[in-house]
DNA sequence: ACTATAATGTGAAATAATTCACATATATGA
DNA sequence: TCATATATGTGAATTATTTCACATTATAGT
């Protein structure tokens, strides 16, 4: 099994998780290529194509087996397995985050939530205890998490991101509007709601 | 002169300006697309590219003139005229969102929030004062605004999707997992943090 | 058992986006 | 002024992704 998969395809395959659970849940057995497209608004051929790249998982004339389906995905995607993160960064993003229970839903655990601030440090926020950014190190690395969500100020970003780095952490969800620079060995995604927003209001009439 | 570029590109010239804003006040004149590419991590292929689809903004042997560069992207993005939005679900996620600065920095004013909370509606959260989702439709004709930010709980995502577009809404941008189903008139843009986070997880080694 | 219908899996074709390569223009220094 | 270096703008080539088209297999009804 190749481990060059469009991006695109990766993420569709979890909008496909996300579906079939909710037709388990209703009940429901089997589902066509054209089922599962006509909810993404997709093409059928591109379910096809996306579900191809992992083997022979449908049945000819018959459509796929959700259940069989849904693990399938799980498998690929490595969603029974749960991951620990980290947030960095507890003011309004990071703690609307931490109380974000879809992270949970695709295998991931916050068992980590860091801050500097006095206010902070040492209380419960959203249900979890945060840590004193100055523990960051120490914490990480006994906990051996390997992602990391950032947000801090844009002005401690790259610092931050700098220490994360030396704490072990090989993959980053980057919020602040900040270009990070790492070694390679780091893997970033940035994500940028400014330019969310922008890019759909450019491509709306008006 | 709208409408035919990749989506890639816009946002591209949202990144460019960005750095060209910053490098103004550093009092830098000129930038090559090299330069540029450089910050991005991207090829300056790309960002001639990008920019020629706007007509000839460089100056051959020299580069790009960075205040006339940042004005014209200004000008393409439609930065200058602020437009008024709205965001509804004033929840964890809605109320961060609402002290973001980031979207007034790319023209944007959050004009209106909402909630059906008796706890929120009529106080001030971050700010603004909380309008009531029964007056929804009304508030927001009344404002003419077209684009809004959508954070209510997933199970009233739908229904709220057509109060917004009964009301004028023109764009969506939906931070629930749910796809909404709307007419082709309203452009609806989804962003899945849960999809973002798994996706950076999986293109990690570990 | 047979026929009509449904649906997959996959090369091939089409479409989209990126990168290359270079002719052309400008700038700089001797 | 001339030579050299710099850098744009853009077709052409390449690479990536999506869609088509159909041979193949399964199902359901009679
Ligand atoms: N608020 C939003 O909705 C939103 C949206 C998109 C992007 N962002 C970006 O996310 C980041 C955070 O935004 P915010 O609105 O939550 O800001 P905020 O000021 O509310 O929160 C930042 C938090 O980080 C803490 N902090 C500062 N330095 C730190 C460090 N070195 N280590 C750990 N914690 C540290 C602060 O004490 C504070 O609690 C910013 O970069 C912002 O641009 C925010
Ligand atoms: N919290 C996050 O970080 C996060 C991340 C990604 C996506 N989301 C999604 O965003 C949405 C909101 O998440 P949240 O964590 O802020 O939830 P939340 O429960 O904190 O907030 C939802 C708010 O919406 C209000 N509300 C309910 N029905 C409404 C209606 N019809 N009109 C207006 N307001 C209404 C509620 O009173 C509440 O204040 C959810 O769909 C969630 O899946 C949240």
């Amino acid at each position: 099994m190749r481990k060059h998969f469009p991006e695109r395809t990766i993420q569709r395959l979890l909008l496909y998780y996300r579906y079939l659970n909710f037709m388990l849940q209703q009940g429901t057995k089997m589902i066509s290529s054209r089922g599962l497209a006509d909810l993404l608004e997709i093409m059928d051929s591109q379910v096809r194509k996306d579900l191809s790249y992992f083997g022979k998982l449908g049945k000819r004339g018959a459509g796929y087996d959700i259940l069989e389906l849904r693990n399938k995905i799980a498998e690929i995607l490595g969603i029974k397995s749960k991951k620990n993160i980290c947030i960095v960064g507890m003011g309004n993003l990071g703690s609307a985050l931490s109380a974000y229970k879809g992270f949970e839903e695709l295998g991931f655990n916050i068992s980590l939530v860091f801050d500097v601030s006095e206010q902070k440090v040492g209380h419960k926020i959203k249900g979890q205890i945060c840590s004193n950014y100055s523990d960051l190190l120490k914490l990480i690395k006994e906990n051996s998490i390997k992602i990391a969500i950032l947000t801090v100020p844009a002005n401690s970003a790259q610092e931050t991101a700098l220490a994360l780095e030396k704490s072990g952490i090989k993959a980053i969800l980057n919020f602040t509007p900040v270009k990070l620079t790492l070694s390679k060995a780091v893997k970033i995604r940035n994500v940028d709601l400014a330019l969310e927003l922008k890019t759909l209001s450019f491509f709306t009439e008006d």
